[in-house]
RNA sequence: GCGAGAGUGGCGAAACGGCAGACGCACCAGACUUAGGAUCUGGCGGGGCAACCCGUGGGGGUUCAAGUCCCCCCUCUCGCACCA
């Protein structure tokens, strides 16, 4: 390796240790001072950062400090999301305890992230894998129970082999786990649930006011939650009440379609189906059905890419349209979804092309009842799907379709037989992991008392140390004798403690709560006045990748917490930023491709200003930024420059003259001068519109390769260059301060400035922005044939005189005839012309 | 299939409807050097000796003026996907 440029690894040592003497970035509420809250999503402690951790990091650091500087006070706060799978890996593999897997890993990536000089206000760290911590996650699991948001039920599960565990619908890509990638199957169980679909309406009414949101995040959210208004509609097994058995039975379906009631040829259920059992006992079907429910769920595990063929089998029973009282047969279909509506369809196989499919498999009736309002499609390969004109539909007859919904409806609802609905795609979230690293679910299984909450007072559940990793299979929890055997807090008697842990996602559902309220030992998990002071978090930013899983719950918990008086606002996250991935030779890194960028390496080499400097340079923080090993160099020339041209001048000037320059500018100073200027205005509007930080850089290099410009002339007389470039570098600094803290906080220093990064943001001087001259542009026809310099404001007449003296205009305008000129002042002349007759 | 976003030099990228390619990388030439893979200076979309012409995925349109606005098409990325 070469001689560095720049002594940066002294240097960012040195500036390290005083931020950390000074406390330089602990933060109080203070609600004298506006505030603003900086949040980047904490990381899972695998052991080491990676060029993702820069990334997002880097972007909000320069946000933080950006706005310090601007004279908010800004919580910036960093901790560790430390529950999770990988820890029990590494003790199952390499016999180290998990806690201590963990801890190990957060104390060397702290190391790491203080490298990078990162300011945050690590007094207010946390670990969700503290007691501290995650006795609030039991807290507030006792509290959703009480209101009946968490409960526990059986149910077919996303069950991960690999992972030996149950994974939420949100968890669960492409029919694979989305942590480990290994093929998930179906498994009934009995777990607890969290009430999410009772938010669905408000988590989705929410999102419009989410307007700091990317749209593609809060369009993934949409899709996800998936409201759809119809109605939900009876139809009663035809006898009701099959044989002996006294319970009659009544089938709901849902649909958006009630104008197509009068269509109905068949009921298809879902295999799944809870009522199943009942209704194929004793039927003369029977065996057919079981086999078929049996082959189907079989064939579902496996096949999850492609959408199977429809498939299905009669259950050998009847049922009764709610209306017109025809028997109809009742399926079972391979492609009804059991989790999703009732679980059962009506089949109106001429206005749904699913059903339409099958109805042509199984030789089912199709009946027509709606009536195209334009041209009618071509009939007989596909169902015509559009509103429309009913017929054959009763008295209903004539309507259009969105008044048959509403009366069709009515008529049910008078008849007790159906009623209107909303329902969501979103299901309820899943949260037991069979999994030991994780917080302990609060309950007892109580033989007498049944499922008991664990006492407030008892809490925190406080997870065993002892604990045996046999590597295969269940919890470790399961086999520890006196953390499962427990007396029931009712009863007394011994009864079973609960042994599946939580879903780490809820760790992360309120970490940003704790970060801004988070008491000491207290019997809240919030001081109020201080939620009440920072929230909501103000800029959020971190990978797309959590659009749906973390940033749903996040929302979710937040509004559960604002219903019961614990969170001031209900929405958490007013903007958000989501970066783009770190790719390198265009793909994703990753050990597998052996593309990995390490961030030690690069900082070794280059020092962090580089490295962080280079990461935002790049691109746009929201696109993808292709790490190019070479074009980090560019941005190491560009500081080792800064630090050369500072030296020449402290050498040139050993001592400061004047604060500002005088007002007896020479032309080549004045332009500096307005460069100076103009670089403020230009790195604030970037930062202030889009944190558009890679365009703020550039412009920071443009006034760079200007002051050198300026610096290498001979010539200008001292008294005007030596407070002018003494202006032009501290402005500088000050405006690189929220990209590279370190190298602008030490040469800061060498020229007079203390604390660089505590300064106020730098305000342009009107003055300087003021241009003697502009270059007018001079278009034929709307074609570029010349520019022209005159002051800004001159006339239209002043701009076509001088225009008429450059030989170019001259030329393109020989034999023609002006009709109009186009005058923008201060930009551009247009001459429309044409050929003179 | 549905939804969202994106297509600009060799590359990463810039451009309130107003000079396309700022800034950086790579490359080329020169300077300083025993040397340079260090540094500095200059050049750098394509064609043409030049005047000029052509260029922002393709095709239309609006406009004095279009990468930018409108319509159609193509390609790519991401998300959802039998959701009744």
């Amino acid at each position: 390796m070469s001689d560095p440029l720049y002594p940066f690894d002294d240097i960012e040592k040195t500036v390290q240790n005083r931020w950390k003497s000074d406390k330089a970035f602990s933060t109080k509420a203070d609600r004298t001072r506006p505030k603003y809250y900086c949040l980047e999503m904490f990381p899972y402690p695998s052991g080491r950062i990676h060029m993702g951790h820069v990334r997002n990091y880097s972007i909000g650091d320069a946000i933080a400090r950006y706005k310090r500087m601007r004279g908010y006070n800004v919580l910036h706060p960093m901790g560790w999301d430390a529950f999770g799978l990988p820890a029990e890996n590494a003790a199952i593999l390499r016999g180290i305890h998990p806690a201590e897997w963990t801890e190990s890993n957060i104390a060397h990536m702290k190391e790491q992230l203080q490298r990078l000089g990162l300011s945050y206000d690590w007094d207010r760290e946390v670990a969700t894998c503290s007691p501290s911590y995650y006795r609030w996650n039991q807290w507030f699991f006792l509290k959703l129970l009480e209101k009946g948001l968490a409960y526990r039920k059986e149910a077919l599960l996303n069950w991960c082999d690999s992972c030996a565990t149950v994974l939420a619908n949100e968890q669960v890509e492409d029919g694979q786990c989305w942590r480990c990638g290994s093929q998930v199957i179906l498994r009934t169980m009995n777990q607890w649930f969290l009430r999410i679909t009772d938010y669905a309406r408000d988590l989705m009414a929410g999102l419009s006011s989410l307007e700091g949101w990317p749209e593609r995040v809060r369009t993934m959210q949409a899709n996800w939650i998936s409201p759809s208004t119809g109605a939900e509609i009876t139809f009663e097994v035809d006898p009701l009440t099959l044989d002996e058995r006294a319970a009659p039975l009544r089938l709901k379906v849902f649909t958006t379609r009630a104008d197509t009631l009068f269509g109905v040829t068949f009921v298809t259920m879902a295999p799944e189906h809870p009522d199943m059992d009942l209704l194929l006992a004793g039927s003369p079907q029977e065996k057919k059905a079981r086999n078929f429910i049996e082959e189907t769920l079989k064939k579902r595990t496996k096949e999850s890419r492609e959408e199977p063929e429809k498939e299905g089998a009669f259950t050998g029973r009847m049922v009764r349209h709610p209306l017109t009282g025809e028997k109809i047969p009742l399926w079972i279909g391979n492609f009804v979804v059991a989790s999703y509506g009732t679980g059962v369809v009506m089949g109106v196989p001429a206005h749904d092309q699913r059903d339409f499919e099958f109805a042509q498999k199984y030789g089912l009736p199709v009946k027509k009842v709606i009536a195209p309002n334009g041209e009618a499609q071509g009939a007989g390969v596909q169902a015509m799907t559009e509103d429309g004109t009913l017929f054959d539909s009763e008295r209903f007859s004539g309507m259009d379709s969105e008044t048959a919904r509403t009366e069709i409806t009515k008529e049910l609802e008078s008849r007790k037989l159906g009623q209107s609905r909303e329902t969501f795609r979103l299901r309820d979230w899943g949260i037991s992991r069979q999994r030991y690293w994780g917080t302990p679910i609060p309950v007892i299984h109580c033989p007498h008392c049944g499922i008991v909450p664990v006492p407030e007072g008892d809490l925190p559940v406080l997870l065993p140390r002892d604990v045996h990793f046999s590597g295969k299979g269940g919890s470790p929890l399961g086999e520890h004798p006196s953390f499962s055997s427990v007396p029931c807090p009712v009863c007394k008697r011994t009864a079973r403690r609960e042994t599946d842990t939580m879903d780490t996602f809820i760790d992360s559902s309120w970490y940003f709560l704790r970060f801004a309220g988070g008491t000491p030992e207290g019997a809240a998990p919030f001081v109020p006045e201080d939620l009440s002071y920072w929230l909501p978090v103000d800029q959020y930013i971190g990978g797309v990748e959590h659009a749906i899983l973390h940033l749903l719950y996040s929302r979710f918990f937040t509004r559960v917490l604002y219903d019961l008086g614990l969170s001031p606002v209900q929405e958490p996250f007013n903007t958000l930023l989501t970066q783009g991935m770190v790719l390198k030779d265009g793909a994703k890194m990753s050990k597998s491709k052996g593309n990995v960028v390490d961030p030690d390496h690069l900082i070794a080499q280059y020092g962090a200003d580089t490295v962080r400097l280079f990461t935002l340079f790049s691109a746009p923080p929201d696109k993808d930024l292709s790490w190019d090993d070479k074009a980090v160099e560019g941005a190491y020339r560009f500081l080792g420059r800064l630090y050369g041209r500072v030296n020449a001048l402290l050498e040139e000037f050993p001592q400061a003259t004047g604060d500002s320059p005088g007002t007896e500018l020479t032309p080549d100073a004045a332009a500096l001068r307005s460069k100076i200027h103009e670089t403020i205005v230009r790195v604030t509007t970037d930062l202030d519109s889009h944190a558009q930080l890679n365009t703020a850089i550039a412009a920071l290099m443009e006034l760079l390769n200007a002051l050198g410009s300026y610096q290498a002339l001979s010539g200008e007389p001292a008294p005007v260059r030596a407070p002018l470039l003494r202006e032009g570098y501290l402005t500088l600094l000050t405006l690189l301060s929220p990209f590279a803290p370190h190298i602008a906080h030490h040469l800061g220093e060498r020229l007079g400035i203390d604390r660089i990064e505590t300064l106020s943001w730098p305000v342009a001087d009107p003055k300087a922005l003021v241009k003697e001259t502009v270059a007018f542009v001079i278009q034929i026809n709307g074609k570029l044939r010349a520019t022209v310099t005159l002051p800004p404001g001159s006339s239209q007449d002043d701009v076509e005189r001088e225009a008429r003296k450059d030989e170019k205009v001259v030329r393109a305008l020989e034999g023609q005839t002006v009709m109009k000129g186009i005058f923008v002042p201060g930009k551009l002349l247009n001459l429309v012309v044409r050929p003179s007759s």
